[in-house]
RNA sequence: GGGCUCGUGGUCUAGUUGGUUAUGACGCGGCCUUUACAAGGCCGAGAUCGGUGGUUCGACUCCGCCCGAGCCCA
């Protein structure tokens, strides 16, 4: 085998690779229908916004990706891994406008488009390039954006055949809606935020009747009061229910309604219900068939319409009603109050309820569950997650947005009768606002047509790139294996998924869905710009390496839980890679040599063999759930510490000076096993693992295109002579260590004293290594050794003697344990007086710890799990 | 207010059918040039497993309550 180079240098490895790789076909999906869809593994992944930015938060989930795919790969499956762009979106429209300098309304809708098109293209550039920075293994064959007309005509045809199957309506109801984008807004697009607001209390006049006094934090929508609402058990207000009263200022008359709704230690116990100041104002407008009063324009002002205060924006004209009430004698009281609102999620921008005319796509609860429990929840408790927002919903899926940077709705409304005519699938991609259906109007005859100009959701867009990366439409639906995605987005992406795909094609659409958390600072908070502790993960690239990245992302916790990234994780997957690498170096010392002469085995080959062959199945039962900590950290103990610390040291005599028979078991052996450890490495560190794969004897090729290790397991007993040498090296080498000793001094002899039976095993590799002749022998030592100590077996004890065990540890530890140990070695039972009651027990259930008491001859004595090592130095 | 998750050495973390001396890493202190590696090796100090009650022969692990943190929802 060739040399590696001196000293382990990411920086220059992973460029090298990284090119290699970019030209190679290594992470080609073979897409030909003759493949065998039983060992397809496909991959759901993330469009991500195309920010430009591909933070920490990113690479925590397509780490995880990674992971699976290249794992998968190796097991010699047909893994796609796709990569696409959800590029749709107000937050791009809003970065062209600034950076152009132009409002979107200031050029035709085709080529604002454009110019969302371009900027979008360099930020996928920047996004693109770190991915491949942190060595992830996408088929960019596959890449796709939702921005195309190849995926955004998917995008319509979904809608149509949604609307084909009676999913999709179009109707006036209320929405939610963002002043600032001048849009509406689904349900999952809403959230609360906590802020400080001002409760008023003011008097209505009432008709015929006493005033009554109701709390509000919103007097700006007095014009669109149309009722006043109390609970029907408060009985300050038991004998007012159905009077009426008449608005300040705006002189409507209202009616006092009773609703259980209402909750009566909020301010006077009574409200006014307006259409609309939230959700509970919509219920009651409905079940109570109240009057429509709209009062806020599309923009965030009181109408045009609105007596006095029309064109105010929200915030003045809660201001000067507040002041025109209290003037007129209205306002009885004004408190601070924290209160919580409705946010557009992605300006922050509090909503307005408006009621208007848009397209909804039916939620159907039932349905969405029955596939969501299908799919396997990797951890289990995020479908709880789901079930709970699905359960929740109570409106309809808005998904029309009045901007212009997304799918168009393919549908025109007739000039004549205002029938609303959808798409047929031979008419997309369909640009409505460009061409007109070549149909009449079936309504009335009529063949003039108006192209709607809403737009779509992007969730339309995002929510079907599983049926995408499963070749939809033109392949038939099949659940892929995976998706990977944050809790954030479990109400949105993963929610508008389900839905989809059950209501497209009656189907989950993925096997199991894992979920990762987030990526806390160090100083364990979330990790955000504004509070300085946020870590760009192409930094610590450049400062560490990939590979390193990657497993301290690994490490950072089981997927599911917050992880808090630690440099030091970095740095000390970078001594271990360091480690890997000049135990690799040393490797290439040795293996050059051919081998002719047939391998003579040792126990020590056949130990460190067997070991790594459990170790590939115990990895790759992680790998199979996911749990990379583990599975990395399993690799990691097995490479340092038995690899390197006792295999390699146990072999070095042979390596160097043995038979030609030995060191060609040793050097099979730790090629074996070096293959294996490399392999098992290469999902989580793939630069490093390929680099040093390529420099085994025997291999060809890319370690990613490699199998993985599949090697035969010995039984215990031979695994267990192999420990016992292990054990009896490591003993002595700490001895020396301690005694100032050089590693390789030589001794006078060591004797091994097993107490568990396993005392045949190969002495050479030992010998060797302590640099001592070896002699196992039977018995007790021949020196002086006092029982010092009895350590009870509390899992053989506990069952045997139930509620007796106390008492049994109990006699035990009053007993002389000079006397237990002669007792187990004579008769091989112990015989107590437990609370006065006598009883037997296994030898076996006791372990005699003994100390070495003033010995003749200078003497050491080590305990060697097991095994009592006697060093004559 | 409801739901979920989580509290383990200075810091981060392992420990899902209850059973030896609670895992590892980083950091800290000490010792050591050993034919892969000082970017290393060896040794050491450092934890009443958030608190409290219960179940049990036995609880980091199971149950109740309390305290604290985070997330989701209202």
């Amino acid at each position: 085998m060739t040399e590696l180079a001196e000293s382990y240098d990411p920086t220059t490895l992973e460029a090298k690779w990284r090119e290699e790789w970019a030209d190679s076909e290594l992470y080609r999906y073979d897409d030909d229908e003759t493949t065998d869809t039983d060992t397809q593994y496909v991959i759901d992944t993330p469009p991500p916004y195309p920010t430009g930015d591909f933070h920490i938060g990113n690479a925590l989930g397509w780490c995880y990706m990674d992971f699976a795919a290249r794992y998968h790969r190796l097991q010699g499956e047909n893994v796609s891994f796709p990569q696409g762009w959800d590029c749709h979106g107000l937050p791009t429209e809003v970065k062209v406008e600034e950076n152009q300098g132009i409002r979107r309304t200031d050029v035709s809708r085709e080529e604002f488009r454009e110019l969302c098109i371009e900027h979008t293209e360099g930020q996928i550039d920047a996004m693109k390039e770190t991915m491949q920075r942190l060595g992830f293994s996408q088929d960019w064959e596959q890449e796709f954006q939702t921005m195309d007309p190849d995926y955004w005509a998917k995008t319509q045809r979904s809608f149509v055949e949604m609307a084909e199957k009676g999913y999709v309506h179009r109707d006036e109801h209320p929405v939610n809606w963002c002043p600032r984008c001048e849009t509406a807004i689904a349900d999952a697009e809403v959230e609360n935020v906590d802020s400080q607001g001002t409760l008023a209390t003011v008097r209505f006049s009432g008709i015929d009747n006493d005033d009554l006094e109701i709390a509000t934090t919103r007097p700006e929508l007095l014009a669109a009061c149309v009722g006043m609402a109390v609970d029907p058990d408060d009985e300050r207000y038991a004998d007012r229910i159905g009077d009426s009263f008449e608005v300040p200022l705006f002189g409507q008359e209202v009616e006092l309604i009773a609703d259980e709704a209402v909750d009566g230690e909020f301010g006077t116990g009574a409200v006014m219900i307006c259409t609309f100041g939230d959700k509970q104002d919509v219920d009651w407008w409905a079940e109570y068939d109240l009057d429509l009063r709209p009062v806020v324009t599309e923009d965030g002002r009181l109408d045009e319409s609105v007596a006095e205060f029309g064109g105010l924006d929200l915030d003045e004209a809660k201001a000067e009603i507040t002041t025109a009430l209290q003037k007129e004698g209205y306002l009885e009281d004004e408190e601070p109050i924290e209160q919580s609102v409705g946010a557009c999620w992605r300006c922050d921008t509090p909503i307005e309820i408006l009621s208007k005319e848009q397209w909804f796509v039916r939620v159907d609860q039932d349905e969405i569950l029955s596939k969501a429990k299908e799919i396997e929840w990797v951890p289990e408790h995020m479908y709880g997650r789901l079930e709970e927002w699905t359960e929740g919903m109570d409106w309809d899926w808005v998904i029309s947005r009045q901007r212009v940077f997304a799918t168009p709705i393919p549908a025109w409304s007739c000039d004549d009768c205002g029938h609303w005519h959808i798409a047929t699938l031979d008419d997309l991609p369909a640009k409505p606002t460009e061409d007109d259906p070549a149909t009449e109007c079936p309504e009335c005859g009529a063949s003039e047509w108006t192209g709607e100009t809403d737009v779509m959701d992007t969730w339309m867009d995002s929510s079907i790139s599983a049926l995408h990366a499963a070749g939809w439409p033109e392949e038939s639906f099949e659940p892929v294996q995976l998706r990977e995605q944050g809790h954030d987005i479990i109400r949105t992406w993963a929610f508008y998924t389900i839905l989809r795909t059950a209501a497209l094609e009656d189907e989950k659409p993925w096997e199991e869905a894992l979920i990762n958390g987030m990526v806390l600072g160090t100083d364990g908070n979330k990790m955000s710009k504004s509070k300085d502790n946020s870590v760009a993960p192409i930094d610590v690239v450049e400062e560490q390496s990939a590979d390193a990245f990657r497993q301290a992302i690994a490490l950072g916790g089981q997927p599911g839980s917050d992880i808090q990234f630690q440099h030091k994780e970095v740095t000390s997957a970078s001594r271990f890679l360091t480690k890997l690498w000049n135990i690799t170096r040393f490797a290439s010392d040795h293996l050059d040599a051919a081998d002719e002469a047939e391998p003579s085995y040792t126990d020590t080959d056949r130990w460190i063999h067997s070991k790594c062959a459990r170790i590939a199945d115990d990895v790759a039962a992680d790998m199979d759930e996911h749990r990379f900590d583990r599975a990395l950290r399993t690799v990691r103990e097995f490479v340092w510490h038995d690899l390197a610390d006792d295999y390699l040291e146990l072999v070095k005599g042979r390596l160097y000076e043995g038979t030609p028979e030995e060191q060609a078991a040793a050097r099979q052996t730790l090629s074996t096993v070096l293959s294996a450890s490399i392999r098992m490495l290469a999902p989580f560190s793939p630069f490093l693992a390929e680099e040093t794969y390529r420099h085994l004897p025997g291999t060809s090729g890319s370690v990613h295109a490699a199998g993985w290790p599949e090697l035969d397991a010995e039984d215990e007993s031979v695994e267990a002579r192999g420990e016992r040498i292990a054990a009896v090296a490591s003993a002595v080498r700490a001895w020396k260590s301690e005694a100032g000793m050089a590693l390789n001094a030589d001794l006078d002899r060591v004797e091994i004293y097993p107490d568990d039976g396993i005392d045949e095993f190969d002495t050479g590799d030992l010998r060797a290594t302590v640099n001592a002749p070896i002699e196992v022998a039977a018995g007790e030592p021949d020196i002086e050794m006092v029982p010092v100590e009895t350590d009870p077996d509390h899992s053989t004890i506990g069952p045997k003697f139930r509620d007796q065990a106390g008492a049994v540890v109990g006699a035990l530890e009053d007993a002389d344990p000079g006397d237990i140990a002669a007792q187990k070695r004579e008769q091989g039972e112990i015989e107590l007086d437990a609370n006065g009651e006598v009883v037997v027990l296994d030898g076996d259930a006791v372990d005699v710890r003994h100390e070495q008491r003033a010995a003749g001859e200078t003497v050491e004595v080590l305990d060697a799990d097991g095994a009592t090592v006697l060093v004559f130095p």
